[in-house]
DNA sequence: TTTACTGCAAATAATTTGCAGCTTA
DNA sequence: TAAGCTGCAAATTATTTGCAGTAAA
């Protein structure tokens, strides 16, 4: 897996997620230590699998995997990346260089995630705002290609992810 | 539950679609039309579960629900819609008025879903292309917010859709 | 010490699949 | 008819939960 910077960066962890979470009550344990470094290290969404498998010898039970994700998620340190593969995956949330708010190039052929910076929406959820009335509004963007690599092989790429759980390329398709 | 122009309005089912099926060694089935069927009446992103509910009496397996909707799918008849509370739901894909390409905003209280039109992303996806070299692309945007009736009902709103299975709040908060 | 957190196993829930019988072409 | 469907039940897979023991604060 060749290096490429702007899919396999390792992400920076969350300034103060320790004060964060323990102004909120909690604690801040090896466990949930171990699965936010997880997540910096793996530097792209990550299904809970993964997460938790990446954690190899000092691996923290799956189910904790879970429960600190879903955490994680309602502090808003973590936030969540459906694909349209059947797979739920989570990425580092934050407003630093890399874990800032922004998007991702799915290769629908081997799985490849690319982040997609620079998109601009917000004036198009201002207009959602003053037209229908809603607040607090945010999007959820991803988009799906054929990346370079997989043009050329013609058959289905070995995955860049995850090698071996390679999901059926059937659901891979987004119906656009 | 009020009529909401943008909502709930009936779908068309896909012009052609059992040519469609047939041309592709596929039978046109009771079942498979119903599922159709049922979807058109939906109109809305729906589940497999709501989609087999609403066919009612003339209900046809839940089984044969999912293997309809991948059929479909991989005919391009119909396009998966995540909306990150979880759960997987389906609604026509065509190129009509009903079924072309749109987007959605969707209530993180009680799940109302409203459809959105007019998003222009063809550039950014040439840029994408251009850039990374990715051919074939296309995107899915899903947008969060707060409906008008849950802003002033403070609570969580009775749900629009499938009550009595409203979601955990705390999933459905899309981690911006 | 107190109470939150964790591991483990069992419980759920959403999908998928094997198979024998039923239908469409 | 023959192959493709369908229903039903069992099998998977992802995720959640109960509980008793362990560890932050």
């Amino acid at each position: 897996m060749e290096p490429d910077p702007q899919t396999c960066c390792a992400q920076t962890l969350p300034a103060h997620w320790m004060d964060l979470l323990r102004s909120q009550g909690g604690r801040v344990t090896r466990s949930r230590q171990r699965v936010l470094e997880a997540m910096a290290q793996l530097g792209r969404p990550s299904t809970a699998q993964e997460i938790a498998r990446s954690l190899g010898r000092r691996a923290c039970n799956l189910a904790t995997v879970y429960r600190s994700i879903a955490l994680f998620e309602n502090m808003g340190l973590v936030r969540r990346v459906e694909l349209g593969d059947g797979q739920t995956r989570f990425e580092l949330a934050g407003d630093d260089q890399h874990t800032h708010h922004h998007h991702h190039l799915f290769c629908k052929r081997c799985g490849r995630i690319l982040k997609v910076e620079g998109c601009e929406l917000s004036r198009f959820e201002a207009s959602l705002a003053r037209d229908h009335g809603y607040t607090e509004i945010e999007h959820r963007l991803e988009f799906f290609g054929i990346c370079p690599r997989c043009q050329s092989t013609r058959t289905a790429g070995s995955p860049q992810h995850s090698p071996g759980t390679m999901v059926r390329p059937d659901r891979r398709r987004p119906a656009q």
